[in-house]
DNA sequence: TTGTAAGCGTTATCAC
DNA sequence: GTGATAACGCTTACAA
């Protein structure tokens, strides 16, 4: 491996002149600073990332953690964070997993955006203690070193719960999604709170977990007491999609019989048929403002908690056209 | 931040001792190492990755480089690769764009593996001169320090032609992938060869870039044009998803005047309606298997280099029932 | 303008 | 068993 020794060497300079002349300090002169820009390039020199790292205490590395990285919306949230951060002098990582945790403590980042069930609020609030940035997309944590941006999830289900409520359907199935998901439990809350201020609606709360196979089983319970059209409250697209599938196999029709709605606009929300109304809000958008607000944590500016408002999708999957 | 130093101070014993202790070494006695690592923890001490990689030159960190975080697959080929890195003592981390090509040289990671067009081969094959070891995904490069591990284009693309002209078709349409990938490369040579095989055959190449607005793009040239049913040979699925948006906006059916067969099966071909044929192969594997040769190729063993095997998935597309 | 030297937090080679 | 000490590659006062 080649370093500032070799070219210092080669140079007949010592390392400080290299390492000012790599720098682009102006304490060298033009005269040489060339020189040794020349022979750095001859050798092939590239500078050690962990050398620097260890003498700067900062990487200039931010960590993006998710749950896993089959995620229908993650696509668009790590553009939006990939492209701010790349406009600031900052590289994004990607991780995923429990033993990609000791990255912040380990100061291989300088700072975190949380996105990930799999991190306790112990944990996180530990290492904001210890003096880590970090941004939280998936929880409500108060504290000098952490910023929250957080979707408007009561805002998105009252508008779902509204939007099928209005079409007068009175038998309604939320699908939720798992226990410790702090967007569902927003969303679920919202939900009991809007349709109690109908007294004649029959609600039924199902459990889920986010993914296909809990929608299909939602579903299935769904169709076993069907009796009259009823209208389903999926807390997120892949679930719905779940519903779509059971359904599809049954003499029953989405849209006819079974009314639904989901949260998140994925892509294939829109391809699915009829198609799928749910909840839009801009993931590109949500990433960028991560990002934006970890790098001013990080800066050491104040910062106020953000929320990413949303939007309804209407969609024939409730009868509409 | 707590360092080895300070446990040392407050242990009264050497800065050695201490490292022995966390490395759990048989040479410090267990009484003094349980001393140590109480400390350790009471102090909350974690390990500096930096000060571990510069001195130790490794730093137990795989880098997967893509060309965006969007591709409808990436998902279950990182979950393979995760898995097999997990179970082996690595990290894995996901990176994406030109700024992030320096961890490479940089040392931040011991390996790569590459899915990612922006990297030329001279500069893949400049970072193997320098020992790093790298596994690609997608291209063919000879060098000792680089892996392959590539998908059996040439089979599926005979697979999809055969298909269709298995079925009667004469009048054929292929829409290609973007001119710099090795896969849309080789699949378009595979159908050329196979269709070349048939001398009736009216076979028409429609440029395309693997999204859907290129598959857009494409049908309305063919509806244009539409004089009797033709096939599509689409190189990837989400162009053909592309096909399916602008014919379903014409007079034509997808199935019966216009019959497709797709590449990938990623998700969103099984809920297309009517079902996207195409061709299907284990991500999972794919990347199981590009994280043992990287691992392999890092404890210099001699690896060979790899296939992964395509199978056919039919579908109503092509007028299968 | 350039050189000297200390130090970032580890690991590892020696002595004792 | 344990302790000095050098080294990894780099940055940055401070000295010359």
């Amino acid at each position: 491996m080649v370093s500032i020794k070799d070219i210092a060497k080669k140079a007949g300079v010592s390392i400080s002149t290299v390492s000012y002349a790599l720098n682009g300090s102006p304490k060298v002169t033009d005269e040489t600073c060339a020189r040794i820009l020349a022979i750095a390039k001859e050798l092939n020199y590239t500078p050690n990332a962990a050398a620097r790292t260890l003498k700067k205490r900062e990487s200039k590395i931010i960590g993006v953690f998710l749950t896993d990285f089959s995620g229908p919306f993650y696509g668009h949230l790590l553009q939006g964070i990939k492209e701010y951060l790349n406009g600031h002098d900052y590289e994004l990582i990607v991780c995923s997993g429990s033993q990609s945790h000791r990255f912040l403590p380990e100061r291989m980042i300088d700072g975190a955006i949380i996105l990930d069930a799999a991190f306790t609020d112990e944990e996180l609030l530990q290492h904001a203690d210890r003096g880590h940035k970090i941004v939280v997309l998936d929880r409500e944590l108060i504290h000098p070193n952490i910023n929250q941006v957080l979707l408007d999830n009561k805002a998105g289900a009252n508008l779902a719960a509204d939007y099928v409520l209005e079409k007068g359907h009175r038998k309604l199935y939320v699908v939720a999604g798992p226990q410790d998901s702090y967007d569902s439990d927003k969303r679920l809350h919202a939900v009991r709170q809007t349709v109690g201020r109908y007294k004649d609606v029959d609600c039924t709360e199902l459990p889920g977990s986010f993914d296909k196979e809990s929608g299909e089983k939602a579903a299935r319970r769904i169709l076993e007491a069907y009796k009259e059209p009823a209208a389903v409250l999926c807390l997120n697209d892949e679930m719905a999609v779940g519903v779509y599938n059971t359904v599809a196999e049954s003499e029953y029709r989405i849209g006819e019989h079974i009314h639904i709605i989901g949260f998140d606009n994925i892509e294939l929300s829109a391809y699915v048929s009829p198609r799928l109304a749910t909840i839009d809000y801009s993931k590109h958008k949500w990433g960028a403002l991560a990002a934006e607000q970890l790098l001013k944590l990080i800066a050491g500016e104040k910062v106020e908690h953000e929320r990413i408002y949303v939007t309804l999708v209407k969609g024939e999957s409730v009868g509409d056209v």
